[in-house]
This record gives C-alpha cells, sequence and structure tokens, in this order.
DNA sequence: TGTTAGCACTCGTCTCATTGGAGTGCTAAC
DNA sequence: GTTAGCACTCCAATGAGACGAGTGCTAACA
C-alpha cells in the first residue's frame, strides 16, 4: 500500500498529538485536529490502514492509537518542521571568560536539560591528534617532578614523578631541553623504543629518569581514553509517566549515574561520518539497552583540530524532536563559533 | 514516665524488627521474637506507654508501631551494636597504585554503595592550608604563557594566560625566580598588595605579567572553593519502597545530581569539631530538605597537613545503622592509612 | 500489682462485580 | 469514496463485601 498525501496528514496529525499529550489518540480528536474536513469514520478507516503498515499501534482493543517506532522514524526522517531556537543564554554563557572546559561543558549539560526539559549529556572532546606541544619537568621537593604535558588544543596533564636521586637546576634545564626536543610535535604513539634509547643515551647518567618521565607521559594522555561524560536533569524522567515507573527509571538513572555506559553513545555518534551532525534513536534503535523505552537525539560537535564530542539528549519516545533537533544545532553550532572566536 | 529495662529491650526488638522488613511490626511478633516471655498483651501495654513517650508512632489506627524519629536516634545514640567490618576489596583498591585522587574517590563511593545497598557521597579533601609550594611559568606559545602552581598537598593547578608581548627565556626565567623567592609558602591570604608592587616594581617593564599571573592564581586556587562531589548507588533508593515513589525519587536524584546541593552536608559535618568523626541525620534533622525522609550517617576522613573530606552513606531511615556505620570507620580508618604509606 | 486471656472494634487491603465512557470495526446508505 | 449509526470491546473508576492483622479495654488470675 502507498502512503496517500492523507494518510501522511493523518498520521502526522496523530503525532503531533501523542508528542503533546501522551495519550492514546482516537479518530474522533483527529477529525477535529486537522483541516481537511473527514468524519471519524473515514479516518478511523485510514488510520486501519496505518496500523496495517506500522506506522501506528493500539495500545489495546478499544484504545486510540499511539505512533509505533517505525512511526516515529518517518516523522523525524521526512515530516518534522524543525524550529529554529534562539539560546540567549549560551550566547551570554559563551561570552563569559569561561577557560575551564569541564566547567563550560557542566553548564551547557544543564542549559541543555533546563532547556528541553529532557535529559542530557555531553561527553569532552576527544582528542584525536594529541600531539606533544610543550613538556616542562620541575623539581617540586627533593625527591618528586612534576611533569606538566600539554599536548595541542591546550589542554594541560600533569603528573607527580619519585626520582631517587636529587636533580639539580642545570641537569633539571638539560632533561627539558633534551624532551621538548625530541618531543615536542610527536603524538604518543610515534614515540618509539628507538628515540627513547637515544634519548636515554644522551641523558647519560640521568637515563633513568627520561624512562620514567615517557611512562608518566603516556600515562597522562592515556588516561584520556576513558573519556569524561558530563549529564544533567536525569530527573527529569519523571515527568514523563511512561518512564517514571520504578524499572524504567531506575534503570535510566543508572545508564546517568554510570557514565561510562554512556560511551556506547558517544563512540556509536561519533562513528558514523556520513551523517548531516544529528541522530536519532527512537526506542530499540539505541546502541544503550537501558534506554529502550527512550529517544535519543545526539549531535557531534567540533572545536576544530579533530577535537571531537557528542551532545545527547535523552527522552521520551514522544520527544519534541522538532525543538530537540533546533536546540542541538544551535548549541552545537554556539560551541563551534566559541572555538573560532577563542583562537 | 522513665524507660524501664524491658521497655528497652521491647523498643529494640521493635526496632530490628522493622530494620529487617520495613513493616509496621505487632504486639504478637515481639512477644514471639524477644527472650522475655510476655504475652502479646503486655506488649501491647508497654508499646501503648512507648508510644506516648515518642519513641514509636502507629502509621494508622489497626496497624503495628513503627519507629519515629526519636526512636532512631535512641537506637543509635545508646543500643546499636556496631559491626567490625573487613573490606578486602577497598584494601586490595588501595594497594593498586592509585596516583589520581579523583579516581580513588570515585572507586570509594562506588564501593561503599556496592557494599551497603545504599547511596553514597564522598567529598574531595577541602585544603585548608593552600600553601604556595611551587610555581612555574613556561611559554607554550607565542603569546601564551602556561602557569603551574602546585600547594601544600600536591594539588596541582593549571592556567593558561594570554600575553600581549612574547617574553624571552631569561626574563622568563627572572620571572620565575621572582614568583617563587617572594611567593613560595604563602597562603594565598597572606598575599597583599604591598607584596604585589615590590614585585612588579621588581619585574620593571614585564610589570603587568606579574599583576596577570597573580591573578591566575589566585583564580586557580579559589576554584577549589566549589568543592568538588562524587557519588554513587544513587539508584539504590528504588530497592527501598519507602523511597520509591516518584516524588521522593525525583527529589533524591536531583540532588544527586546537582551536586552542589549536598555541599550543605558537608559543610555541616566538617563544622562539628567535637564529635567522634560519625555523625547520624535521621529525617528531618538532615540539613538538606529533599532527605527529610531518609537516614544519612556521615565521616571526616583527614589525609593528614589538614586535607579533610566528608563520606556519606543515604538511605531509608531504616538502615542498617550498625553496619553503616562500621563501614565507614573502616573506610576513614583505610583513607588514613593510605595517607601515611604515601609519604 | 503485674500479667494474661478474651473480645469488640478499627482500618487497610484484596477481590469481585458493576458501571460508564472512549474508541473501534462493520454495515448500509448517501 | 464518504458518512451515519450501531454493536461491541475493554480500560478505568467506583463501591460493596470479606478478610485479617492489630489494637484497646476489661475482667480474671497469680
Amino acid at each position: 500500500m502507498q502512503l496517500s498525501e492523507r494518510k501522511i496528514k493523518i498520521l502526522q496529525a496523530i503525532i503531533r498529538n501523542y508528542l503533546e499529550t501522551g495519550e492514546p489518540v482516537g479518530s474522533r480528536t483527529i477529525s477535529k485536529y486537522t483541516d481537511l474536513n473527514l468524519s471519524s469514520a473515514t479516518i478511523r478507516n485510514e488510520m486501519s490502514d496505518l496500523e496495517e503498515m506500522g506506522y501506528i499501534l493500539q495500545p489495546h482493543t478499544s484504545a486510540g492509537r499511539i505512533p509505533s517506532d517505525q512511526g516515529y522514524r518517518l516523522y523525524v526522517d521526512t515530516m518534522m518542521e524543525e524550529k529554529d531556537r534562539e539560546l540567549e543564554e549560551l550566547k551570554e554563557m559563551m561570552l563569559e571568560k569561561e577557560d575551564k572546559m569541564d566547567h563550560l561543558l557542566k553548564q551547557v549539560a544543564k542549559l541543555l536539560a533546563v532547556n528541553t526539559n529532557y535529559a542530557s549529556m555531553i561527553s569532552a572532546p576527544m582528542i584525536h591528534t594529541n600531539k606533544i606541544k610543550f613538556i616542562q619537568l620541575s623539581r617540586v621537593d627533593v625527591n618528586q617532578l612534576l611533569a606538566v604535558v600539554v599536548v595541542e588544543g591546550n589542554v594541560i596533564k600533569n603528573n607527580i614523578i619519585q626520582t631517587l636521586e636529587t636533580l639539580d637546576d642545570e641537569t633539571l634545564l638539560k632533561l627539558n631541553i633534551l624532551l621538548n626536543t625530541h618531543l615536542n610535535g610527536l603524538a604518543l604513539e610515534e614515540i618509539n623504543l628507538g628515540m627513547i634509547s637515544a634519548m636515554k643515551q644522551q641523558a647519560g647518567i640521568h637515563s633513568a629518569i627520561v624512562g620514567d618521565v615517557i611512562d608518566a607521559i603516556a600515562e597522562s594522555i592515556k588516561a584520556e581514553e576513558d573519556l569524561e561524560i558530563y549529564t544533567s536533569g536525569a530527573n527529569n524522567i519523571f515527568k514523563y509517566p511512561e518512564l517514571a515507573d520504578q524499572q524504567k527509571a531506575s534503570e535510566i538513572i543508572n545508564t546517568f549515574e554510570e557514565k561510562q555506559l554512556l560511551t556506547e553513545l558517544v563512540q556509536d555518534t561519533l562513528a558514523d561520518e556520513k551523517n548531516t551532525g544529528i541522530q536519532v534513536y527512537i526506542g530499540n534503535e539505541t546502541p544503550i539497552q537501558a534506554m529502550k523505552d527512550c529517544s535519543v537525539v545526539t549531535a557531534t560537535y567540533e572545536l576544530g583540530e579533530g577535537m571531537r564530542g557528542t551532545i545527547g539528549i535523552i527522552g521520551p519516545k514522544r520527544m519534541d524532536y522538532d525543538k530537540v533537533i533546533g536546540t542541538l544545532k544551535t548549541i552545537t553550532h554556539q560551541l563551534d563559533e566559541l572555538y573560532k572566536n577563542k583562537t
């Protein structure tokens, strides 16, 4: 069967109505709601077709219809009217000097949650390049060295190294020069054993330290791998009765608390290269089992230089897709701008 | 009325029973439960007294009794049999090299939650002294300086400073020496305008930088003030029907998500100096409104040098106080040990 | 005087039947 | 192809009745 013009209009009306109310919607409601003047009986016939085609379903025999996952999917793919959103707060927020990345991300997460009334998450940008920009070794105590590594994108990593011997200023200076001349501009993977042994040789009696420092650097950079995720508004799910029952709520809350469980979502979003930047997971389409009764909308943001992160909104299936997608587009766009203005 | 020996035993039995079951407990149950061989009728009379005295209450006329806040309070203050707990996992966890404070804290929070089946929180230690131990200024880019500040307790802070002029190595070295000789060993509050202007004078044409650096340092150290709190196991509350209803769950979850709301709890715990280290807030005793239907048990841990933080367990009023307090004592003790072994 | 048995009473919970209404599907007429 | 009408379904809300856990009180007992 083909989806006639009229069927589409009716489906659209059903979904819109259901998004608003969360109640199954009946034929009479639609016959009043739409501009095509049809009686409820006609609508009923069409609805019967739509159900057969899998776009809507009945919770029980004598109830109205609700959209199926397939129905939502069609809606999102073809029928949405994306609402552009002005997020003044965001602009203001970004105008304030927000140096600390984690603060900014937390703020964005919160802003999203408050603005949409859904739950939100944001992952810190993954640094793909991880090129070392600068290394600094300093003595903070008789047998403690502080290693500071700055990588591309001004991400700073610290590590304290315990040493057996006490290094004097001159040696320290030499080591610093040695490290910087050899390692600057390199990514972690580019550092090979040959280089290390060359450096050790040059370091002479302090060769042990060189090894420790490189270990410390490797550790600092690698630590980034378990990527940081910030969330907000998890308790918004209680606003939607279909998610608020104990079983579901508990699972969702748990996922939000064990943020690492959200990693899959981030991976999945980032993996999809060809995409316009926005992805919508409806119900079972989600990679996270706990969210099979939700819809998840994710977007990729980019802070130049291959630093990419993910923003996501998690809500009920009857989420206001138009608004959410509009909001996410605005946010990612603003994050781009932010980066441009910073550099 | 006096609390006779027998009344105490009965009250204890009521509370113990209620802690297990979560159901109001009746006179017949107690008459079988206790070793004092009394009929249910006698128990009833005693229970009537206990109710009048405010230690127990009836949810409705023909139901059994449940402990009141006052009853729990008496129990915690005088009748508990603290269970000592061996936490092998904790020891193992701490044996592994856990350099990163935040990782350790997250782990501890999780361990607590899993172990007790309640929700847990832990605040990062507040650094009271905040004495500057070491300052390092480095050039990472033509017009970018990296300021690293290490404060007492090896807490490291970074800040990137934009400069108008490009500083050469020699100037940078001079500035470093200038900053370290003037500021090392001082707390933020001890830096006064006199010192700053003295330093600026010595810095000559680079005096502007000195101001910027001091601002950056102040900012880094102050940032510590909105203290970090880690939580775990919030969704454990769903295991206790009396907390699992939407209204309450939502409030509690929200508090856990907006971690700053837990600050009050931390403040309150740390403020109470005279205490043995463990504090119990039963129901309305809590400083956090959202937790008025919970009990909260907090402990202070100390990592030497005035670095103190708070650990807390949040659960239903019928929490297993004996176990929780035992666990918290073990944990704080282990954290102490950890610190000793590190230094 | 403290303890106990017995009994009437209360009140929440469970079950079951009833009702009302929203909504459908089908049929026949337009 | 559209619509009115009607029988039918099924959920949700309501209320009556039975049940039982538990109490308070009284009177009797050691």
